[in-house]
DNA sequence: GATGAATGAGTATTCATTCAT
DNA sequence: AATGAATGAATACTCATTCAT
C-alpha cells in the first residue's frame, strides 16, 4: 500500500517514468550479468544512456534502483499475465490456463523475474515489505483459482493445503528461471509447462496398488 | 571432480580442517544475517575467533569462504540425510521416506541451506561448476529413487518427466528455506512435509469427472 | 575600490538589485543555519524563491553569493549605524554613543554580521581584499573618533595604541555575535553594552595602590 | 567530560597517539591553508605521511580530524600556558603575567589556535559541546584570577562584569590570530601585548575632566 | 528572463588483501 | 602460526554549473 515513494529531483512526471524505464531496463541487464552488488551505479547510468549525475536525479540511492526493478517487474508480470487470461474457460481447463499463462510470462520476462527473485533479499525495510506484499498478491490469484476449482468440485484440498499449493505453483514458475542452468538445457518451455502441469495436477502419477504384491501399508499418522 | 583446491599457507592438515570448520560456522551466521556481499572478511575473522591475518592463512580470497560454506553444507546435508535413510522400506514408502528425510535435513540445516542457496550465484568459474555438480548429485539420488519406484510399478512417468520431477523435489525442499518468510509462518515442518508429500505424489487431488451434478453456476463475476 | 563586479546575464539593473536582495536574505538564513560550505546553491535558489537557473542569471559562482552577502551586510551596518549617529554630542559622550550605536547595529543585524564574520575567510583574491577593505573603513571610523576625543583632551593614547584600540572596539562588537553561545545567555544587549563600554573606557577599574600592604614585587625577568 | 571517543581500528594505544599527532599536525597546516571544508581527507592522509586507508584506521570520519585538532590544541595551549605560569607573583603583576602568558602561547600556537577558532563551528553535537566546554574552562582561569585580584583589592568589578571580562581577555588573545591580516602587520607580539594589557587594565586612559589644560603626557615608548 | 534537466569532476569512506614482526 | 597495521583501488553519492527550451 505504502508504495514506498522513490524520490526524484525532477518534476516532470512523464520524464520520470521514461527515465526510470530506461534505468530498469539497464539495471535488469546488469544485475543479471554481474549481480546487484557487483554492478556499480556508474555502470547503470552508462547503460541507461546518461551520466551518473542524471541517474541520481531519478533515484535516491542504489537500493532504489533495485526497488524500481522489482516493482516494475511485478507490474509487468501481472499486466502480461492478465492479457493472456481473458477467456471463458471453466473448471480444470481454466486452472490449467491460469498456471500455463503465468509460466509463459515468467519465460517471457525471464531475466527480470530472475533478478527480482534473487536480489529481493537485498532490499531493506519498507521496500522489502512492499515487494513481498506484491508477491503475496500473485499467490492470492492462484489461491483464488484453486478455491474456485474446488467449489466446482474438481479439487479436494483443505484450505491450508490449498494455500501452500498456491505458493507451490509460484515457485514452480520461478524455478524455470533460477534453475535454468539445468532445466533449460533439458527442456523447452512447452515441455516444461506440460510436465510441470501434469506434475502439479496429478503428482507422480502414482499407482497405489502396484503390481501383484504390494499390500498397501497401513497409513502413517 | 576438480575439488577446486582452496589454498592455505598452513601445513598441518588437521589444523586446516579445524580452522575451516570455524570459518564456515562463522560465515554461515554472518551471511545469513547480512548476506555474502555485506559481510566483511574482518567480521568473518572475528566471528571465527581469530585475526584477519590468520583467516588469510586458511583461504586465498573471500570467495573461498563462500565456496567452503557451500562445499561443506552439501557434505553435511548428504551426511545427515544418509543417517536418516538406512531402512529397508520398499516402494512408495521408501520414496516417501527419502523425500521426507531430505526435507527434515533441510529444516535442520536451514541457515546453511539458505545461504548456499542464495549465494551460490556469487561463486565464479570452477567453484560454481563444482557446487552445481554437487547439486546435480543430490538430484540424481531422487532420480534414482524415482526410477526404482517406477521399476517396481508405482509410477508411470517417462524418463524426461522423471528427471524434472527430481529437480522438483529438490526445489520443494529448498523452498522451505527461501520462502520461510511466508511458509514457516503458516506451517510447522511436519505439516509442510505432509502437505508437500501429498502434493508431490497425488498432485492437486483432482477429480476429473467432477460434475455430473455440479451444474456449473453461470456466474463468474 | 575595485568593487569586484559580480557578473549578471540580466540587463535590468533594477531587477538585478531586487533579485540580489532576495538572494542575500535567503543566503544569510541558510549560511547561518548550516554554514557557507554546507549550504547548496540549490537551497539558496529555493529559499530565494526562484530556480537554480535563475539564480545563475544574477551571480557567476557560489562565491559571489558570499561576496554579495558580505558586501551588503557592510553597507547595511554602515547605513543603520549612521542613522543612529546624527547627534551633536561631544567628547566622551560622543565616543560612547558611536560605540554603543555600533553595538546596537551589530545586535540588530546579528545573523548577518555573524555570517560575514565567520565566512569571510572563504572568499578569495579580489573579493576578500574588497571585504577586508570595508572592514578597515569601519575601523577608521572608530579611529577618527578616538583621534577626535584625544584632540579634545579626553584620551591619552599615542597613535599606534589608538589604531589598535579601534580594531579592539570592532572586535568587541562582533564578539557579541560570535560568542553568543556563551555571552547572550548571560547578558542582555543593554547589559553587554554597559559592561563593555565601561571595560573599554576604564579597563578593569584598577586601584593601583591596593590596600595597605602589597609591596609590589620587584619585576621579574 | 564525555571526552567524545574517536574510534580507531588499531589496538596499540601508543601507536594511536603517535599517528594522531601526525594527523593533527598535518591537518592544522592544511586547514590553515585552505580551510576545513576545502581540505580533503586524502590530502590530510598524504600530509600525515600515510595512505587514505591508514588514516581511516585512526579516525571514524573527517569531522573526527577536526575534533582531534581542537581537542589537542586546547590541551597544548593549557600545557604551554601552565609552564609559563609557575611564579610567585601577586596582585596586579600576577594578573598581568597570566594574561601575557596566554597571549604568548596564542602567538606561539598561532596556526593551531586560528584553525580551532575558525572551524569549531563545523563540529556537531557532542564534539562541539566538548570543545566549547574546554573553552569555558580557559575562561574560568581568567575569571578566577580576576576574582583573586579583586579579593586583594585591586579591582572593583562586580561578579557579572568580571565574568564578561574573562571572556573579553580570551577574545583579545584570539584576536591576535583571527585579525592577523591587519594587526600583525602593524605590531610585534611584544607591542601587541603591551598595548592590549594597558587597554584591558586601564581602558582608553580617559581623562574625564579634559579640556583647558591638556597636560599631554610625555610620550612613552 | 526563467526554468530545470543534464553533467561529471570531486569526495568521503570501505574493505579485501598483504606482509613485516 | 598468528597478528594486525598498512594499503589503495573501488564506489556511492553530491553539487556547482551549464544550456536548450
Amino acid at each position: 500500500m505504502g508504495k514506498k515513494q522513490v524520490p526524484s529531483l525532477v518534476k516532470d512526471e512523464r520524464l520520470i517514468s521514461r527515465r526510470r524505464a530506461q534505468i530498469v531496463k539497464a539495471a535488469v541487464g546488469l544485475f543479471n550479468e554481474k549481480g546487484y552488488h557487483k554492478a556499480t551505479t556508474r555502470e547503470v547510468a552508462n547503460a541507461s544512456g546518461f551520466s551518473i549525475g542524471t541517474l541520481y536525479e531519478y533515484i535516491g540511492s542504489k537500493e532504489d534502483i533495485l526497488f524500481l526493478v522489482c516493482d516494475s517487474v511485478y507490474d509487468e508480470v501481472v499486466s502480461k499475465w492478465e492479457k493472456l487470461l481473458d477467456s471463458n474457460l471453466r473448471g480444470l481447463e481454466r486452472l490449467r490456463q491460469v498456471i500455463e499463462s503465468y509460466f509463459r510470462v515468467v519465460d517471457d520476462l525471464q531475466d527480470e523475474v530472475l533478478v527480482m527473485y534473487q536480489e529481493t533479499k537485498s532490499l531493506s525495510g519498507e521496500a522489502l515489505r512492499y515487494v513481498l506484499e506484491k508477491e503475496i498478491r500473485i499467490k492470492n490469484v492462484f489461491e483464488k483459482e484453486l478455491i474456485h476449482a474446488r467449489e466446482e468440485g474438481f479439487l479436494t484440498m483443505d484450505d491450508r493445503q490449498l494455500s501452500l499449493a498456491a505458493h507451490h505453483i509460484l515457485v514452480v514458475g520461478q524455478m524455470w528461471t533460477f534453475r535454468r542452468w539445468a532445466v533449460q538445457k533439458e527442456y523447452s518451455v512447452d515441455e516444461y509447462i506440460e510436465y510441470q502441469l501434469r506434475q502439479l495436477i496429478y503428482g507422480f502419477g502414482v499407482n497405489e496398488q502396484a503390481p501383484d504384491k504390494q499390500p498397501v501399508p497401513q497409513k502413517e499418522e
